[in-house]
DNA sequence: CATAACGCGGACTGATATTATCCGCGTTAT
DNA sequence: ATAACGCGGATAATATCAGTCCGCGTTATG
């Protein structure tokens, strides 16, 4: 259990799919069994998206997400926040104002301020966001992108299509949206 | 609970009282109660930073707790790293190896080298770990030495000659470690 | 208009990490 | 001999994480 959870990396992993999904709302049924990571749990994650901007939600059938922004334009620093929830880094106790030699009282000039332990952590905190906020979904999209062979392109599509097409469900006869493993 | 524990705000805070000590080696009890936190705990977190080679132990009665390098030459990302053990920002999953279109069988070209959004998480954690690397210990008791009024190191010396010699116990007679709140 | 596929949110559960306490062991200065 | 040390293991309380389950309102389809 890391600072940066699972939950962004079924985050990214899955707005990366909307890239290439293009105009088309996929359902985040759809993108778990892409992926093949739980439904209900990336369920979840999709509206802390949805409030921040990046991605937009349409309801009832044939319902699901789509991009609300280019790719270019959604940072990591953004996802990461918008699925965490802007959790800090290190949290300081405050612990100097405890010291024993101050007997309870501690001084204005021990406590205000930021104490210089912390301000250690925070720089590196803002180093860490600072090199998410320069990763643009484009950039990772595209060094994702390079290393796939050129027909994965269209075999994804073929996928799409064939569950976008075959999810319909028609009353009484429940379509099977298995694929073959 | 963020990434660095209070376990990291507990460890630098005692290496700084430390840096104030001299050549004086001071006992985990006296570092818990000179900062009001939990002895037990402080007690768990100086084998770890006694390993990496920051402090060196003396048992037995008297022992304690001293500096092994000038404080110049011991960097935040040491202590850190002593504490939490080296643990990642991020925990990748291998979700890519998992996608419905590869059936079970992902193809080399989409499982060798680091994923693409990995690489992104691993270069937020270099960034953190050069800020934290850049700090040493000397540099955080500057900036904490320069907030104090000169009269604090004399105080603190007061305190902790008092606790030294206080502490030593006679046999039938267990010394009163209180100090006055 | 009934149905099923959607998104949304809350309640709930199991696993793991953190924080903290307590105990017993070997060491060592008095 | 004693008491203050460091060290390590066992234990417990709490919090977060990962995941499931259910019910609600919405909406295209037949
Ligand atoms: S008081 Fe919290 S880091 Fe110094
Ligand atoms: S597979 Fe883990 S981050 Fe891409």
């Amino acid at each position: 259990m890391a600072h940066l959870t699972v939950s962004v990396e079924y985050g990214v992993h899955s707005l990366l799919w909307l890239t290439y999904a293009g105009d088309k709302a996929l359902s985040s049924r759809d993108l778990a069994d892409l992926q093949g990571i739980s439904h209900s749990y990336l369920a979840k994650i999709f509206p802390k998206l949805e409030k921040a901007g990046i991605v937009r939600a349409s309801e009832g059938v044939r319902g699901g997400y789509m991009l609300s922004r280019a790719p270019e334009e959604v940072s990591a620093l953004q996802i990461v926040d918008a699925i965490e929830g802007r959790k800090p880094l290190f949290d300081c106790q405050d612990i100097r104002g405890r010291c024993a030699i101050f007997g309870g009282a501690p001084p204005t000039w021990a406590t205000n301020g930021v104490c210089a332990v912390h301000a250690v952590m925070l720089r590196a905190e803002k180093a860490m966001r600072d090199a998410l906020a320069g990763q643009s979904l484009a950039d990772i999209g595209r060094a994702l992108g390079d290393k796939a062979p050129p027909e994965f392109a269209a075999e994804t599509q073929t996928w799409l299509d064939t569950r976008l097409s075959a999810r319909v469900g028609r009353p009484g006869a429940p379509s099977e949206r298995e694929v073959p493993t």
